[in-house]
DNA sequence: CTCAGTGCAAAGGATTTGCATGCCG
DNA sequence: CGGCATGCAAATCCTTTGCACTGAG
């Protein structure tokens, strides 16, 4: 249990470290929720690991955090729309920052190991995909909130270890 | 428990009905599977439905199946290459046949309810994404296997049932 | 003092598995 | 006859919930 996780990515970021918990708090406190030390290490996890992480994952990451507060909290951040419940292939669920404190972005998910990356498209890919998503929704009667680009296959580990 | 399933979309398909299984048939046994009148039910009631159903929503299709065994079955369907899991928003794992046998096509998956409806997009752009895609993976060292592209947000219902 | 947040332990629920039986090859 | 498929029931395991405790306002 309690997977390890990957170091920072590149390092890159970083920047809007204390602007990231400003926003935090100002969506929980729209949602009339606090900013507790709590749900601040959850945050702080996830923004450290830049990519999806499962709660064991999380947990592992931080050891001063109990299992049920970790789930309670992670849906109070969802639900405040700090954090968005990512699903894959295996029966984990994930959570990641939201995309306005990370950047748009899609996944790459290992169809083996079931671990995610990001990843980006060209801006014109992406504008082309947002119209035409805009399109299918009107036809289908569909309020679109968002949408979701994610690319399965093997990671780079899993193809390596042949298969 | 055991939900009801929409009519098989317009009427449409239905041309290919023995090559269907005839393809199912093939995959399995090169998997060394039998096709079952079990496993056969089980594609018959994902044929029908055109779009992505819970394993209750199968179950409920037609009840000579045990549950058990259309679990394990849609587990060695899926081994085959026959049908794919699909997740979506909720809890509920979804099964729908292989994009062989049904034509690419992409998800508007429904956050309020967690149904699916099966929509695709213009060829250029598919054409333009699936390039994009390729050359992410590339880049990240991924060895793709296929994409997925969701919509996510209210269905028709929802939305009219005011949420 | 009151109420939200926290932890532990127990409950919940979709999915999986053990085992005995039946059928196809 | 031998092995796989099937059903039932029991077991699993991620996730949720009940309850008592603690700390902030």
């Amino acid at each position: 249990m309690a997977a390890r996780i990957a170091p920072p990515a590149g390092g890159a970021d970083g920047a809007a470290a204390g602007e990231l918990h400003t926003t935090v708090a100002q969506r929980l406190r729209a949602d009339e929720q606090r900013y507790t030390p709590g749900r601040r290490a959850l945050v702080e996890v996830l923004a450290a690991a830049g990519r999806p992480l499962t709660v064991d994952e999380v947990l592992g990451a931080d050891d001063s955090l109990a299992q049920s507060s970790a789930y309670r909290n992670l849906g109070v951040l969802e639900r405040a729309g700090v954090v968005h419940r990512v699903v894959t292939a295996d029966e984990f669920a994930r959570y990641e920052l939201d995309e306005a404190l990370t950047g748009h972005h899609h996944h790459l998910i290992c169809s083996v190991c079931g671990s995610v990356a990001d990843f980006t498209v060209d801006a014109d890919l992406e504008r082309a995909l947002a119209d035409s998503l805009a399109a299918a929704a009107r036809r289908h009667g569909f309020a679109a909130e968002h949408h979701r680009l994610d690319l399965v296959g093997l990671c780079a580990d899993c193809a390596a270890a042949g298969r």
